[in-house]
DNA sequence: TTGACGTGCAACCGATGGTTGCGTTCAAGC
DNA sequence: GCTTGAACGCAACCATCGGTTGCACGTCAA
């Protein structure tokens, strides 16, 4: 139980650049290393080793068209990752919940 | 608009070891370096410098107690960070839609 | 064929997560 | 008092990772 999400995941999430990545990459429904470099401020090589960390993690899949490598978002995979980062959420805001009522508790307690 | 999560608390979370810090400190309503590294596979040293990361942007605040730094949760600063959290899930959430929704008309498209 | 474009590979650099080792402080014992 | 031990901080060190530059390899087009 508790964060039972993949790491790899949360890592290939986590990264803020990848996070940038994803959402160019959902927003024009793909793209390769080099045009996604064109929209981010670090270089094709960085754009390119962090495709093969989501590609690692099954976020992305390549088809290669020529010379280029065609790289789209696992819409199947990517909606697992939402899931489970929605599950933690959920977890921790219980947690904070329940926090919530034992203070509360407390404090009637001591106006008595 | 997009990702507009502060990247602090992002990589704060992003960080397997701090986030089942984050998950002790809640359980255990706080804890010192030693305690949470006992509980931890990782050294005393390491989880010191992880709790000055999360003290760093606010998710945990320190109390000296004698020879005791007791760390807890701040939980305003959590709870926003758990909103914020939501709030790119929601939003991921809403792209997957309007692909799934383009796809099956494309799919219908082909039927006609 | 030649040139330009897109990739991949390798070396290098700085930050970071992790370790070990040592010094310091403070509570508690004799 | 003094000493012991627990909790902490600091410093050095190592591996990994995000990022860069430089170069070599394919591939499409003139």
């Amino acid at each position: 139980m508790s964060t039972t999400i993949d790491d790899g995941l949360w890592s290939a999430i986590g990264d803020p650049t990848r996070r940038r990545m994803l959402d160019l990459l959902l927003t024009d429904g793909g793209g390769t290393a080099t045009t996604l470099s064109e929209q981010l401020p670090v270089t094709r090589q960085a754009v390119a080793k962090h495709l093969g960390v989501l590609d690692g993690v099954g976020l992305v899949h390549v088809t290669t068209a020529g010379r280029e490598r065609r790289y789209e978002v696992d819409e199947v995979q990517f909606a697992r990752a939402v899931a489970q980062l929605s599950a933690v959420i959920t977890t921790w805001d219980a947690r904070l919940q329940r926090i919530k009522r034992i203070a509360e508790r407390i404090q009637r307690g001591k106006q008595d």
